[in-house]
RNA sequence: GCCGGAGUGGCGGAACUGGCAGACGCGCACGACUCAAAAUCGUGUACCUACGGGUAUGUGGGUUCGAUUCCCACCUUCGGCACCA
């Protein structure tokens, strides 16, 4: 069917080929089963609104790099298309898309350096991931691709944003950001890994400037209700809850002596209130810059923590400083005069910005108050002799003393107790507190989605009129970030200068961007419709589709992308935009495994240690490659390159490719073992494939193969076939080629998944161990219906057991039905 | 420190709901083919053994007729969070 060059050898440029043209060269003596045939492809169309079952299978999407797709990519995006294919025989209609997630730094900065435009860059870079991907065999459905720089695209990602703003949940602020001097940037705290930028590795530090911000904790409850609802694994949804960082306790508040002021604390241990000796706020508490900044001291201290870095702050925390503030509370419980001290070590951001201290019971309390000569009070009787002097006591086990009304409870009782007393005495109440930030949302550069809002001196921020959107980047000379901190856009006038949609006064567009996360925050709900103009999606076509079945994608976006999602998600579901019965848009997650170098390393230029797809599928094709990649362990572990294992699977491809040309054309009589383990094959092949088991499916192949040809390897074509439709998944080139030879109609592709005899699967006949004493001491072949009896006589005759069997009296005997014999000799 | 995984031959890794530990592949050894090498094909490959057996799935206990699998404690290691009150 395909001319195929024997014995030549040459060279040959694949890209010289039109994508989908049927052709098969063989080189230096095997064969590259890497040119697209249509037939391989045809299938891979999603058809909105099928009667068959529907599948949605999602990787994540990559970002374009300039480098090219690697081999994780390779690897993830192989393992999610041999699911796509297996579902697609399985006679699912399958929605397995791809697109570009192409905003973002590396673009913008390799623009600036080369004086090219990032959208030429990136289209440059998408072709050549498209291709890779066409030449791995991807069979996504290529007509839905999204590209989130798309203005087509974009317009509903500033649609999105507009909504936040109208309800309240996007607002600018100015607040201390993380920057970083070397990317000039805002960055998240998440973006911040250990005082570092995340992308350059640069030294952060502080900058006030005024930000978008987007109110996720508004949806800090639901986000970890949700996970209910979900299939994620205990690792991912423990990821996402610890992230989310959700506390218990209450709020309580201090009267400040001498002013008509009060001091809000938040605590996870009300029952601890009597003990409390001394309040500490935040160097950028509000109540500091109001009543503090005369006190010896204080305005150097603030000063001096403003201007620390995120660096410095990580090294000097084993050693507290502070200051104090000169002002004096009252502890509602025991109405003594206790000071307020002002410290770093109190977090601006979290709870309320200031403490209560309980030095005899909260270690860093201790630790400060030790340094600053505070009293240290204990309250909750230990079992054993305590040394208060040493450490706190922060176990939450023991009976309250010194603590007035709740004096004998247990600490267990002593917290709702506490919070009824603050609630009786009007002092605070119960309250929740959140590791979780609200989100920065601003970027000061150009290669992002530009934020749709106009800001007017008399109405205030203002969203473009919907109408007006996209809002689209427009071209310009210089992508420099400035080091003012504003975006390269703010230098384009006749960009900026606008008129307020409201009053029609002269306005000034918003010159942030938004951050990478946005683009990623609702393409899962694109693909469902692509190139809709008038909605995000269409809500029949969501409801077809949603939820996403499976996604899968990098444990490195456990926490931040996928939590930004399903917020969106949840927001648009508020909206009423997508479909009232999915609340949740992922149902299952799938980690998927890291590829290290063959140094055990992981790969990086600087290392040399780094394998690249395209130069191993020139080499061994791409069908080899795809199979070993699957082969070299679970799909979700970590593990390491050895170009040797491969070649062992190159090996199997070839012998199973003798097989075939050996076979194709004969009428032979299949033997019954042949039969049983081809039958066999494809059960175990179907379990693995739609279990994410390809390494055991591949080995699964491999000792089919072996077994073949212990059997003498003469197979009927037919049967052959079988076999070749469930290798198809994880090798589509070289079992479209079989599929012909082996007088296949159409492509293997599109065939249905072989149907197995279960009379072959499972035989009559059934070899178990037999165990004295729970040692094995020989087997025996049986009828798997055997009663326990029969299975009893046949053992005793095996001379090995029959002579343990006499070294005593048999007490018990227990048979497994077709699993084991065990006599249980005294 | 807290949360979540993982520890099995020389190596990557198998073992469904407790039932023959080490599938499959790599490596290694020997053999066939070859003048020779490569490639290929075949055979073998956990450890000890007084050849009867015995010992082995990080360590120590436990449950069970029987444990890689379940329970408890500990060790190592990987990932996430961490001055979060």
């Amino acid at each position: 069917m395909y001319q195929v060059g024997k014995n030549q050898s040459k060279s040959i440029d694949i890209f010289s080929f039109p994508l989908n043209s049927p052709f098969i060269v063989q080189l230096e003596g095997f064969y590259f089963y890497y040119l697209l045939k249509e037939e391989t492809m045809a299938h891979r169309h999603a058809k909105d609104f099928d009667s068959r079952p529907k599948k949605y299978v999602l990787a994540e999407f990559p970002y374009p790099s300039g480098s090219g797709l690697h081999i994780g990519h390779a690897f993830t995006f192989t393992g999610a298309d041999v699911y796509a294919r297996y579902e697609r025989m399985q006679g699912k209609n399958v929605l397995f898309p791809i697109g570009w997630d192409a905003f973002g730094l590396p673009t913008e900065n390799y623009a600036i350096r080369t004086g090219r435009k990032p959208q030429d860059v990136t289209a440059e870079n998408t072709a050549t991931f498209r291709r890779q991907m066409e030449r791995l065999g991807l069979s996504f459905d290529y007509e839905r691709i999204v590209d989130t720089t798309d203005p087509k695209y974009y317009k509903w990602t500033q649609w999105i944003f507009i909504k936040l703003f109208e309800k309240g949940l996007a607002y600018k602020q100015e607040m201390p950001i993380n920057w970083c001097p070397s990317c000039k940037v805002g960055l998240a705290n998440e973006e911040v890994v250990n005082g570092n930028c995340e992308r350059c590795g640069s030294p952060t530090s502080r900058r006030r400037i005024s930000q978008w911000v987007v109110k996720i904790t508004d949806y800090a409850d639901r986000l970890i209700d949700g996970l209910e609802q979900t299939n994620f694994v205990e690792k991912v949804k423990a990821a996402q809850i610890n992230w989310i960082g959700r506390s218990e306790g209450a709020r309580v508040r201090f009267d400040i002596v001498g002013h008509d002021r009060e001091l809000e604390v938040f605590t996870t241990r009300p029952d601890t209130l009597w003990g409390s000796t001394f309040m500490v706020v935040a160097p950028e508490h509000s109540l500091v810059a109001e009543l503090c900044l005369d006190q010896p001291g204080v305005k150097e201290y603030v000063e001096r923590a403003r201007t620390k870095s995120d660096m410095e702050r990580v090294e000097l925390s084993y050693e507290k400083t502070g200051v104090f503030s000169g002002l004096t509370a009252i502890n509602p419980a025991t109405e003594e005069e206790i000071p307020v001290w002002i410290s770093d070590f109190v977090l601006p951001t979290y709870g309320t910005g200031a403490i209560m201290s309980v030095p005899g019971h909260d270690q860093r309390d201790h630790d400060f108050a030790s340094k600053y000569g505070i009293e240290i009070r204990p309250i909750i009787k230990t079992t054993d002799e305590w040394d208060f002097s040493q450490a706190a006591y922060t176990e939450h086990e023991g009976i309250m003393v010194n603590s007035g009304p709740i004096n004998g409870l247990t600490v267990k009782e002593a917290i709702p107790a506490a919070i009824k007393w603050l609630n009786d005495h009007n002092k605070g109440e119960t309250s929740v507190s959140y590791h979780l930030r609200d989100w920065i949302f601003s970027r000061q550069h150009y290669w992002g989605e530009p934020i749709p809002m106009i800001h007017c001196e008399s109405c205030g921020w203002v969203p473009a009129p919907v109408s007006d959107l996209p809002i689209t980047l427009p071209d310009v000379e210089k992508y420099e970030p400035t080091d003012t901190g504003e975006s390269p856009l703010a230098n384009i006038t006749e960009w900026v200068e606008t008129t307020c949609p409201k009053c029609g006064e002269p306005a000034k567009r918003e010159t942030d961007t938004m951050p990478n996360w946005a683009g990623s925050d609702w393409y899962f709900l694109r693909f469902v419709d692509p190139n809709n103009d008038d909605v995000l999606a269409d809500m029949e076509k969501l409801k077809y589709w949603m939820p996403i079945d499976v996604y899968i994608g990098g444990d490195e976006h456990n926490t931040l992308h996928l939590l930004y999602s399903r917020f969106i998600y949840q927001f648009l579901y508020d909206l009423g935009v997508v479909p009232a019965d999915v609340p949740e848009p992922y149902y299952r997650r799938m980690s998927h495994g890291v590829i290290l170098g063959p140094d055990n390393q992981r790969m990086s230029k600087s290392r040399g240690n780094v394998i690249v797809p395209d130069v191993l599928i020139d080499e061994y094709g791409t069908d080899v490659l795809r199979a070993y990649m699957m082969f070299m362990g679970p799909f979700d572990a970590t593990m390491a390159w050895n170009e040797r294992a491969l070649l062992g699977v190159k090996r199997f491809l070839e012998r199973f490719e003798r097989l075939v040309e050996t076979q194709a054309g004969t009428h032979s009589e299949t033997p019954k073992e042949i039969k049983a383990l081809i039958h066999k094959a494809v059960d175990k092949l179907n379990f693995d494939l739609s279990n994410f088991k390809f390494n055991t499916a591949v080995a699964k192949m491999m000792e089919t193969l072996n077994g073949i040809s212990d059997h003498g390897g003469a197979v009927n074509p037919a049967d052959l076939r079988m076999l070749v439709q469930a290798f198809a998944p994880i090798m589509p080139f070289f079992a479209e080629e079989a599929w012909a030879k082996l007088g296949g109609k159409g492509s293997v592709h599109a065939s249905d998944w072989p149907e197995v005899d279960p009379a072959l699967v499972k035989e009559d006949t059934v070899e178990i161990p037999i165990q004295v004493n729970g040692k094995l001491r020989g087997t025996i072949v049986i009828n798997r219906d055997d009663d326990q009896e029969t299975v009893d006589q046949a053992a005793r005759q095996v001379e090995i057991v029959a002579k343990h069997l006499e070294s005593g009296t048999v007490r018990k005997v227990i048979y497994i039905p077709a699993k084991a014999i065990n006599y249980v000799v005294k």
